[in-house]
DNA sequence: CACAAAATTGAACAATCTGTTCATTTTGTT
DNA sequence: AACAAAATGAACAGATTGTTCAATTTTGTG
């Protein structure tokens, strides 16, 4: 009798199961109501009980992703012990969000193809953009130094990460977490000391 | 009489032009060819003399694209003098990609935003990775100082990059491309520095 | 089980868009 | 002017969309 229960998700959770089924082979937008409806086997009539069309489909699995990121991503965070150097605590939310990337890696492989929505990129990195602004901005000291543009400094490292996320994840998961942490971390070490040496 | 002298390009051009209009307006997806024969003011028949469908044509949008910006950093980087530090030189390299970039920022605003094709970041990044790529392994220092996969470290930095440009076509070009050259170092600066204070 | 509510079905529908055809007209070049 | 290339208008079948509605099936609850 929870307030959140949902009449009929087997229904919707059928269609959208059998949509991202569908995904795998076709771009976006060549998949018709009538290719999800014989993958779900129901009547096409039936789709339009659970969505508006196919765009609501996307839309709300796209926003269930979201929430489930989120929520896993704050379940971790609140495992935190903040007695760390600020390296230390940007190593842990790295880790942290290679973990909950994991979790959803097979529709994200998906949604950042080209057989996903123009503009999921954009979404996404905006989505855990906040993550990173939150964990950032509780820092005096990265605030009083940092000389760029918030948004362009926030631009650059949520792309750099989501980078690689692109590249985890295209490549099924080559590494685990703790791996990927790793090699984030490498490739920042190695920036650091590269400005160091000549030609 | 040149071998390239292409027939008819005047209306070729129209539709291209019409398209991209409209194309700031609504998205790819939603788009009808009927649609852009009224906006060019020709005959839907005439789009089909000139390109198979609406997603041929986008794809030699996006060709001319990237043709136009590979031949404009290729021009640039052929003024370059290599007497300089490693450092200078990729300098030299994010100049020339944020002065190609503003030739081409109205089109590239379009195409990385929800309106475009999905898996337009991806195919963008892919075709300015080969530059970066090419010009990282001159060095042969580079090669040997890095310890992880050059996939996932090509992916960070031009993720990264590409990072600032989307930010900077989104906010419909704020900065010069000396500025952004320099906010580019900024930050690249500022993570160098970053690790050496504590909390 | 029985029964009512909820969900699904099948079929039909108008509307829109697609890609193609073809006879005709316009345009550009020699 | 004459010829070829390009564009037009109209028509066409085929797909897909989103909606409706009566009939049927499934589900959940007493």
């Amino acid at each position: 009798m929870s307030i959140y229960r949902e009449k009929n998700r087997k229904t919707k959770d059928l269609i959208q199961g059998s949509f991202i089924k569908i995904l795998e082979k076709k771009t976006f937008e060549s998949i018709t109501v009538g290719d999800i409806a014989k993958q779900a086997q129901i009547n096409r009539g039936t789709f339009y009980l659970h969505f508006i069309d196919k765009f609501d489909l996307l839309d709300q699995i796209e926003q269930r992703l979201f929430g489930d990121l989120g929520n896993h991503i704050d379940e971790l965070q609140s495992n935190y012990s903040s007695t760390h150097t600020f390296e230390k605590e940007q190593e842990q939310l790295a880790a942290t969000l290679f973990s909950a990337i994991k979790m959803q890696s097979p529709l994200l492989k998906i949604f950042l193809s080209d057989h996903g929505r123009a503009g999921f990129h954009l979404r996404f990195r905006e989505a855990f953009s906040e993550k990173v602004r939150v964990n950032l901005e509780k820092n005096e000291s990265f605030k009083a130094t940092l000389k760029v543009p918030m948004e362009y400094f926030l631009s650059f490292i949520t792309s750099a990460f989501l980078g690689l996320i692109e590249q985890w994840v295209q490549n099924d998961l080559d590494k685990t977490p703790q791996e990927m942490t790793i090699l984030y971390i490498d490739i920042i070490s190695f920036i650091q000391k590269k400005n160091t040496k000549k030609v």
